[in-house]
DNA sequence: CAATGCGTTCCGTGCCACGGAACCCCGACC
DNA sequence: GGTCGGGGTTCCGTGGCACGGAACGCATTG
């Protein structure tokens, strides 16, 4: 039962909502009569609500989220820096961490000229198409990168790359330089530069600033992008205050 | 089954770990193998992650957490706003909903000069001790006002409001100022203006400014926060983008 | 009126959630 | 070194209940 009922919650990706009975039925292959034993009880529960245009994800999983320690943790350290940096450049600010081989994107400050990107918190996209994907694998060490490499490579966008060797050569510079840059690979029209962060020697997140291409200056946004990753790495070595602020 | 493993994973409020397998047992009063199991499974799933120094809330109710779409969309109609009134004042900015007799904090933007403050994303507070529940409150209806002054009010310092006459006082000079304040209420050394939010002619939301009570000038801050609230009203009353963003 | 599609109820059946007891491991203490 | 206690894990008999097909009720459409 409690596998179905988390199937039944993924069934609301990546909309949240509405979703009818017989929709949640389709989408998790249950048979009616379950989908709607499930959503009763999970409605119950507080998971899921129920309006009239049909069934939402609901607060209690809003309340839960918010308190998960590690991406919690991590934004209250990257915040200030984040903050700090889309002051400075007013553009698209993104931190995220890797999950198997997504990005999975825990913190966003949109920029005031936003244009629409494929992020949002909470989402996951591939690690090879996104700058703070791209940041997170070139110091996810060589296990990780060799099976990264020995798959088929994902592509949203043309521009994606899915030669590996292409990606090697990326993996090399971004070693190298300590920033991973990327043109059009997850979005047309965009680009955005990266930097990780680090904690005990390993790189746990990696931030960006996303941009329109026409706006894109690598050159300028680089030692920004940079020092605001050191100053996040910084704070993470550092202890935090216990509880709950 | 599906009931007890929310229990599970409302024991690790509020700081979402870390919790041993006796803890946990013991905080749901459910036998240690059956809480075993439950975290087994949990675990399994996502919802929950083991580590060394125990268990905590996993990745999966994040990332679920994080589409919940009234939070959602309430947040990014509000997040431009935010920071504009972040940035016009440097203090702590709040958004806030009302759920029963509780304020659910839906985003934080955390003052450079951050004080420890009771709130947290995704916590809650008694609506009568706070800026935020008490504009809720006083546009929630007569039927509300009068269950709320009609129960034993809530305290949270020896300045919450816990005299229902006070109580309804405040609610008058909010109704008619459109605004809220609140004074040691919530926190000693504390103190807030806040204004409701309003989406098709309920207040579905509140907007505050929190400031240490050395720095509170209300008269510079109300102009701001009203507008910034206003400016939400606004947004909210627009179609949105349809999908993730 | 009949058909269709939506959600809801009913209830027989067999699956499995439950949890006490036993077990294993480790660290602390004598 | 042996014992104890506390942490977690496994085992398995039992009865609770998850499951889902069928029937039902309602609204809409042709």
């Amino acid at each position: 039962m409690l596998e179905k009922s988390w199937l039944v919650l993924d069934a609301f990706r990546p909309t949240g909502g509405p979703l009818r009975l017989a929709d949640v039925a389709e989408r998790c292959h249950l048979p009616k009569t379950t989908a709607f034993r499930l959503l009763t009880e999970l409605t119950a529960i507080g998971a899921v609500a129920r309006r009239q245009d049909g069934y939402y994800l609901g607060r209690r999983l809003f309340e839960l989220g918010c308190i998960v320690p590690l991406e919690r943790d991590l934004r209250h350290a990257a915040l200030p820096f984040m903050h700090d940096l889309y002051e400075a450049t007013h553009e698209t600010v993104h931190l995220g961490v890797r999950d198997g081989l997504d990005v999975v994107y825990v913190e966003k400050i949109r920029g005031q000229e936003a244009f629409a990107l494929p992020s949002r918190v909470g989402g996951r996209l591939p690690l090879t198409c996104t700058g703070i994907g791209k940041a997170l694998l070139a110091y996810a060490g060589p296990d990780l990168i060799e099976e990264v490499l020995g798959r088929p490579l994902r592509r949203l966008t043309p521009h994606s790359i899915v030669d590996p060797r292409r990606l090697e050569e990326a993996i090399g510079q971004i070693q190298a330089a300590g920033l991973a840059y990327e043109r059009e690979e997850a979005q047309i029209g965009g680009a955005c530069i990266a930097a990780p962060v680090f904690h005990e020697g390993a790189a746990v997140a990696a931030l960006s600033v996303s941009v329109p291409l026409p706006r894109f200056h690598p050159t300028r946004l680089a030692p920004a992008v940079k020092a605001a990753a050191l100053g996040i790495s910084r704070a993470l070595s550092r202890p935090f205050p216990a509880g709950p602020v």
